[in-house]
RNA sequence: GCCCGAGUGGCGGAAUUGGUAGACGCCCGGGACUUAAAAUCCCGUGAGGCUUGCCUCGUACCGGUUCAAGUCCGGUCUCGGGCACCA
């Protein structure tokens, strides 16, 4: 009887939740909260303890809030589609979906293990036709609403897994799945028009109760810039070069013009003298991947051998260069350069040695030969002269929008998605291209357009999907005028299906609609969503986007879907992530076998602050399974050892509710954890020197564990007489005045150092205690001028003194 | 380069937001129980000093404010993460 039977009784609890839910979640009459984790990639090597660290967060607060009254959806599922299982496929031969389920039931089994009250009857999986059918809708309605379009781009290109990646996907020049470097093909894509939603997108993360990190990721990523479009004109040409600039305050300081690589006017302003440099630069700089291009901190460019002219400073002949430190894809494509208080101009004017024009007057004290950005007062720019540069900023606009060569206007970093990919496992672009009606969405009665089987599913470099090879699959007709036509090959990027994932649990066996509006109104929008930060512009942003499309449909009727975003932080084992390549992932699996699953339920909130990353300690689990012992032990003594209440006892209760309640609600959980294992120690002396405790800790306790350890709370709930579940219980409260003590320990200082101690009423003024106080900081303040008394009541007491 | 985090014993981490630094654990050492071990329980555990009860030092570093600083202010360093020529 040294240890408890954890595994009995933790099968026997997950059994009865399993016949008896316990997430009231019929009860009409109740607040409903949904709460939700980030569903996983069901990925081969099956969950480790990290994974589970958000997974046990999201189960307490799940429990917490049904024990607080409130009927709660806690569901599970799948992101199932992507590049793992393909590239599993192409090396085993197995269809994807073989594996996939393969997967699945790992992760469900030992998710299950955990013992966490998720909702399996809502389960979802992305890859079920049944499923994907309305992740093909939602493009349809994209498409309909002319979001959804194709286009011959540039694009970015992962060499490895032969498909074209979105600009979220590249981010770094890496592709996001294997890190290689990644290239630029030329080639014809779905793009989703997210840019139309980016001042929404933008505008709407105030609202949110997100991490502060996140909703910064975000609002860069979106990168609004607030500016103005400027023509220039060139010589001897009609042509007109256009910029963007942040900057037009600073236009009598654009001494010349630099024009991406790839701006379309190159070849027309390149002088015969030049050409042949010219060519030769953009050779090499287009041969160059992203990541050079980007990592190349040393400015290059070439002279194109022709001149704008300046639309304010007639005399101010600006030479037209061409650099690679210029995007071809943000803003126009090209710069005015003002060398004397941008940093980039300033080294692209030291290198080739252009002409440097000072327009805003630095500070006294700024150093010589670099670079001003602030504000100040203008000079060297006609009549703006003395004006501050603020203030000018806006007349030189009205004054180009008067002249025509200007206007105010804003840029995004963002750009469109792109949304198709040229690999099998994903869904089907819903699409048909006909001979005479060109693209044509397929009619949502035909829907899903389900995914073939193919014989290879080996991606090819040729830009094409390995769908194109299924030709009976690929032969249709069309479905406006009946002809033959073709299906698009492209499949959507694994993004589509947990866009929407969220609303499908609400309603996940609608075969007429995404999910029922009413179901839609009960449970949404998430109220508490867990998950890791690596989704912070991807995933999170992509979900949001698509909220705000379906709420503009008339779908649904919020236009953010995660009311409240948490991130857990990473679990570290010697320092580095766990992860399969290194080795050190540690699997639950076991632990489960030697402690039980509440014993790492404690040890995973136990570790480390929940938000920051914590190291795996493995003989940390140790000091939580010790713990339940202890309480598993003390129930089984004092359950007949019962005596009545005493103030001392209630004093006990009432810190202890609060301790628990109050770390909680603040999300403290590794001090939730020390707190239990503090008052109950302090319980346990209490209990010995009483020769028994009172029924009212005994119940409080058992319900205060029982979000943590589920299945010994239940189990303790039982062995004193409670029935039916713990969970039946309400959480209880505490009563401040209650735990207010008479009595304080505080400390004495004499010059604010710590000389003793004494133990006094806690309301005592300073006169009642003083005597006292100096009786026992005598030898410091014998011989001693006493300046000042300070006294904190309940706290301390510090004689200054010289 | 810019933007976030973080820096406290051998280790994970506490500290009521300016009021007794090191809670709660892990590891380690000593003891009890046991034929023995495991389990359990008790004691010790920041460093240094000696007169063994106390003193000095101590929260990355330097300086400041304050009766009082891990906490506030100014500066510096280190580690982790994100972004990175966005005009």
């Amino acid at each position: 009887m040294d240890r408890y039977n954890f595994t009995e009784i933790e099968k026997k609890w997950r059994k009865h939740w399993e016949n008896h839910p316990i997430n009231n979640a019929d009860d009409q009459q109740k607040k409903k909260y949904y709460c939700l984790d980030m569903f996983p990639y069901p990925s081969g090597e099956g969950l480790h303890v990290g994974h589970w660290r958000g997974y046990v967060l999201s189960d307490v607060l799940s429990r917490y809030k049904i024990l607080n009254g409130f009927r709660v959806l806690h569901p599970m599922g799948w992101d199932a589609f992507g590049l793992p299982a393909e590239n599993h496929a192409i090396e085993h031969g197995i269809h994807p979906s073989a594996s996939v389920s393969a997967n699945v039931a790992t992760f469900k089994r030992q998710l299950m293990e955990i013992g966490a009250v998720y909702d399996w009857s809502c389960e979802v999986n992305t890859t079920d036709p049944a499923y994907y059918k309305w992740t093909q809708w939602i493009f349809v309605q994209m498409y309909k609403n002319g979001l959804a379009y194709e286009k011959d781009m540039p694009l970015n290109w992962c060499p490895s897994c032969n498909t074209v990646l979105a600009n979220e996907e590249a981010q770094g020049g890496e592709c996001e799945r294997c890190k290689s470097p990644v290239t630029k093909k030329m080639l014809r894509q779905w793009m989703l028009k997210i840019t139309e939603y980016a001042d929404r997108l933008l505008d709407d993360l105030d609202g949110l109760d997100w991490p502060i990190k996140v909703k910064k990721m975000q609002a860069d990523w979106i990168g609004k810039s607030y500016g103005a479009e400027l023509d220039f004109s060139v010589e001897n040409s009609s042509e007109k070069i256009r910029v963007f600039t942040t900057r037009p305050d600073t236009i009598f300081g654009a001494t010349f013009i630099v024009l991406a690589p790839e701006h379309p006017l190159v070849a027309e302003l390149t002088s015969e003298k030049c050409r042949a440099n010219v060519e030769e630069y953009i050779k090499s700089a287009t041969a160059k991947s992203s990541v050079e291009r980007m990592s190349d901190k040393e400015k290059t460019g070439v002279f194109l051998g022709t001149y704008a002219k300046n639309p304010l400073d007639d005399g101010l002949r600006m030479p037209i260069w061409i650099a690679d430190y210029v995007l071809p894809d943000y803003g126009t494509g090209a710069i005015m350069c003002v060398p004397a208080h941008d940093e980039r101009d300033f080294e692209f004017a030291k290198k080739f040695d252009l002409y440097i024009r000072e327009v805003i007057k630095s500070p006294a004290d700024f150093p010589k030969d670099t670079v001003f950005a602030g504000d100040g007062e203008m000079l060297n720019s006609g009549r703006f002269n003395g004006k501050h540069n603020r203030a000018a900023l806006e007349e030189i606009c009205e004054e180009s929008e008067k002249l025509g060569f200007g206007k105010k206007t804003v840029n995004y970093k963002l750009r469109d998605w792109v949304f198709s990919r040229q690999r099998y496992w994903g869904e089907p672009i819903p699409i048909v291209h006909c001979p005479d009606c060109g693209t044509v969405p397929v009619p949502e009665e035909d829907l899903p357009v389900l995914l073939p089987d193919v014989k290879s599913y080996q991606p090819t470099d040729t830009g094409e999907s390995p769908l194109a090879d299924v030709h009976e699959w690929m032969s249709t007709t069309c479905p406006v005028c009946g002809k033959p036509a073709k299906r698009e090959t492209n499949t959507m990027p694994t993004w589509a299906g947990s866009s929407w994932y969220f609303l499908r649990y609400a309603d996940p066996f609608n075969s007429e609609k995404l999910a029922a509006e009413e179901l839609l109104k009960q449970w949404l929008p998430v109220d508490y969503y867990v998950g890791g930060v690596e989704h912070a512009v991807l995933h999170l942003l992509y979900a949001r986007f698509y909220t705000k499309f379906l709420y503009d449909i008339g779908v649904v009727d919020f236009t953010e879907p995660f009311t409240k975003l948490f991130n857990q932080g990473m679990i570290t084992r010697n320092g580095r992530k766990m992860s399969k390549s290194i080795g050190n992932g540690v699997s639950p699996d076991s632990i489960i076998r030697e402690y039980g699953c509440d014993a790492l339920r404690m040890y995973e909130l136990f570790v480390g602050p929940p938000a920051l990353d914590s190291d795996w300690d493995d003989s940390g689990i140790e000091g939580t399974f010790r713990y339940l012992n202890k309480v598993w032990k003390f129930f089984n003594e004092h359950r007949e050892k019962i005596v009545a209440t005493t103030p001392e006892l209630e004093h006990l209760r009432h810190v202890f509710v609060r301790d628990i309640t109050v770390r909680l609600e603040n999300l403290s959980m590794n001090t939730v954890v020390s707190g239990f294992m503090e008052q109950t120690n302090a319980l346990i002396s209490l209990a010995k020197k009483l020769g028994g405790v009172d029924e009212e800790i005994l119940l409080t306790l058992a319900v205060l564990l029982a979000p943590f350890a589920p299945h010994l709370a239940e189990e303790l709930w039982m062995m004193i007489g409670g029935t039916d579940s713990v969970f039946a219980n309400p959480w209880p409260t505490y009563d401040e005045s209650k735990i207010k003590s008479d009595m304080a320990d505080i400390a004495l200082q004499v010059n604010g150092k710590l000389r003793g101690q004494m133990a006094i009423p806690a309301a005592a003024e300073l006169s009642e205690i003083l005597p006292q106080a100096r009786e026992i900081l005598e030898k410091w303040l014998d011989g001693k001028e006493v300046v000042k008394e300070i006294y904190v009541k309940g706290r301390i007491l510090n004689i200054v003194v010289r």
